[in-house]
RNA sequence: GGCGGAGUAGCUCAGAUGGCUAGAGCACAUGGUUCAUACCCAUGGUGUCAGGGGUUCGAUUCCCUUCUCCGCUACCA
């Protein structure tokens, strides 16, 4: 019988750092589906990979004084052997510079080229030379630049586009004919509410800033741009040939079934991707899944507060399959997940060491005790008997239901279920009792035979979760693999089985407070480092010393503020320079308070046009900086400068 | 500003096409038990189901409104 194909990826890792636990919550989550529906019989193909080019990269690799092409193969290195720590079980990882994809990628864009829904254009709108910005028609202020109010003139800059406009029509009617296609729903209004309905731009394709990246091989001071090269994966990494001569894998598993991704680029997976494909002509894929993110507790991951999570930390302190466990329970279906050091070690005590590890060794002892470790079934039940068989058989009917909805958490909880259940029946019928009435013998060796039974349905149902506990306790308990077909049926546990005798612990309890300490520790040694490696951004051009004295700097203290009403992002300060009291607006109304303003002295732009924000007069713009997070912080004078003193 | 989501036990969250005593886990407390990794089992509690108004015989569940938080999006000097 032919299994049915079943193609799942993830999206591919940008290699401009080490991946934190956000990014391995994906590949877990993708594996433990793989893992699943391969166990249901299907024919399964796991794609993951890293996302090669692009600017950042260039730059990083040039601060670093090795090639791009070196700095990611460090890189796609790092990532690789952290999915191995994983134990993930792709099948295939692809890398955006391995030839086969950069020269699939370039007969694509060459295809729809010729197609005509790839054209050769210049940045739409309008430049403003002084802004070094382009604008769209929509954008002008009266016909003028938005920014600083001057003559714009036609854009110069050519680059290539995509018509997604072309294509818009199809992609709404499939959307909504196919309500699966986005998942969670929620996204799909966000989708078609914010870019389609309100009609799609084209999209820029190539760009002539950088080097890094696949060139344009018909027009070679383009490079194609991140989507285009990225996306493509999916098919490139089957052996997809865009004139035809597609390889078996191509053949076998296009479409794909599932698109597993971040919530955060959702937009590309459902809009740009979809609408190459149907240029392409070939089908779409059949699910796409934006995932939610898992989030650290005590504030936002960043480096410089050297609490970002990385998965070879925890699995240093508490070992791969509880932190498989940890991320995949963890993570609601649609919000957000939270993951501390804390909730990892109460989650490993009172789920893996209490529930499962504990009723694992309590039963093995028993087994041990009382019957030498022959497990034997002396079919003398009892009404609890009943319930217990019932209970857990219909527990691995809902894992798999959970599981073709892909909730993974609520499968994982069903899955405990069964433990919690086993617990239960060890007091329901007191075993050490029967122990010391000769003649509760066989239903002694019932109850223990029920006991392994059950536990080696939840083992084996915990197989794609946590592959290398599944092993151990079936090891353990010394019971034969199954299917999961087979697991309709209480009682496959042959008599006679021997189960082990001395059973290791599979998870030790752990004290929160050591673990914190040696936490703590850790911390310092990220933050040390990350105040050595500092930022990077993209350059700018080069200016003359007469661009820069175009612009006045000066300082003004700020001696009253308040947020403007009906905007959220923006503080309304008044900036006192000398006898001049200056009306700013600023976006950073989420960093400071209006009363931790007052009172600064801070970088003015002094002679920038005013403008309206939020119908509030402009007339300036306060310096700031912007660190790792995105956060922005005033720049303020070091030492006591009187107000209204020029900067230069 | 536009669109959407959320506000339920101390904490993390489920849930109800409107109706009988509103749920789970963790934490906490009490009791039981000793096979086991001081573990397991049982029992328990307060929740104006964010505030206000409306529809209804009846709403926490539907509608309106206010507040707070979040997502996407626009503008953010």
């Amino acid at each position: 019988m032919n299994k049915k194909p079943y193609y799942i990826t993830t999206a591919i890792a940008y290699t401009s750092g080490k991946p934190h636990i956000g990014n391995t919550y994906e590949i877990v989550l993708a594996d433990s589906i793989a893992r699943y529906k391969r166990m249901q019989g299907y024919d399964v193909r796991f794609q993951t990979g890293t996302d090669e080019h692009g600017q950042k990269i260039e730059l990083k690799a040039a601060e670093a004084g090795i090639t791009p092409k070196e700095f990611v193969d460090n890189v796609a290195g790092e990532i690789k052997r952290i999915w191995d720590l994983m134990n993930t079980s792709y099948d295939k990882f692809i890398r955006t510079t391995d030839e086969y994809h950069e020269k699939q990628v370039q007969k694509i864009f060459k295809k729809l080229y010729d197609k005509g829904d790839i054209y050769k254009g210049y940045y739409e709108g309008l430049y403003c030379t002084p802004c070094e910005s382009f604008w769209t028609e929509s954008q002008l202020v009266d016909g003028k630049c938005p920014d600083c109010g001057r003559e714009v003139k036609p854009a110069r800059e050519e680059a290539y586009f995509f018509r997604m406009s072309k294509y818009a029509d199809r992609l709404i009617e499939h959307i909504n004919t196919h309500p699966e296609f986005i998942q969670p729903v929620s996204r799909k209004n966000e989708m078609m509410n914010n870019f389609l309905l309100p009609g799609l731009q084209d999209l820029c394709v190539s760009r002539t800033s950088f080097k890094w990246g696949i060139p344009v091989d018909f027009d070679d001071k383009h490079v194609i741009y991140v989507w285009l090269d990225a996306l493509s994966n999916y098919i490139t990494g089957l052996g997809y040939d865009a004139d035809g001569n597609h390889g078996d894998l191509y053949k076998k598993y296009w479409p794909a079934d599932l698109h597993l991704i971040g919530k955060d680029i959702i937009r590309f997976h459902t809009i740009y991707w979809p609408i190459f494909l149907m240029a392409l002509d070939l089908p779409l894929p059949k699910q796409i899944f934006g995932h939610p993110w898992l989030l650290q507790g005590d504030g936002k991951m960043s480096k410089s507060k050297g609490n970002v999570i990385y998965a070879d930390d925890l699995v240093d302190f508490f070992g791969v399959d509880a932190v498989r466990f940890f991320v995949l329970h963890e993570m609601p279906f649609d919000n957000d997940g939270v993951i501390t050091w804390e909730l990892m070690v109460e989650r490993l005590n009172s789920e893996l060491a209490n529930t499962l590890g504990n009723l694992v060794n309590r039963t093995i002892s028993m087994s041990n005790k009382y019957f030498g470790g022959t497990v034997e079934n002396k079919g003398i039940s009892e009404d609890v008997d009943e319930d217990l068989k019932s209970t857990i058989i219909a527990a691995a009917g809902r894992v798999d239901s959970k599981m073709n909805e892909l909730r993974v958490a609520d499968a994982i909880t069903e899955i405990f279920g069964i433990f919690k259940r086993c617990n239960k029946y060890i007091d329901e019928t007191m075993p050490w009792a029967l122990a010391k009435d000769e003649s509760k013998k066989d239903r002694l060796a019932t109850v223990l035979y029920n006991l392994v039974e059950g536990i080696a349905i939840g083992a084996v149902l915990l197989a794609p979760f946590m592959p290398e506990t599944s092993e151990k306790i079936l090891a353990q308990i010394n019971a034969p693999a199954r299917e999961l077909s087979d697991l309709g049926e209480f009682g496959k546990i042959p008599n006679g089985t021997k189960v082990t005798e001395k059973p290791e612990i599979l998870f030790a309890r752990l004290d929160v407070n050591e673990i914190m300490e040696k936490v703590e520790a850790l911390k310092a040694a990220d933050k040390a480092e990350q105040e050595e490696s500092g930022i990077d951004v993209e350059g700018k051009p080069e200016i003359t010393i007469d661009d820069f004295d175009k612009i006045q700097l000066r300082i003004g203290e700020i001696i009253k503020c308040e947020a403007v009403p009906k905007s959220k992002k923006l503080l309304c300060s008044q900036v006192k320079m000398g006898s001049e009291v200056r009306q700013i607006v600023s976006g950073i109304r989420q960093y400071y308070t209006p009363e931790e303003m007052v009172g600064k002295k801070v970088v003015v732009v002094a002679n920038l046009k005013p403008a309206k924000l939020a119908g509030v007069l402009s007339e300036g713009m306060l310096l700031c900086a912007e660190n790792d997070k995105g956060e922005y912080v005033l720049l303020t004078a070091e030492s006591d400068v009187p107000n209204g003193a020029e900067v230069g």
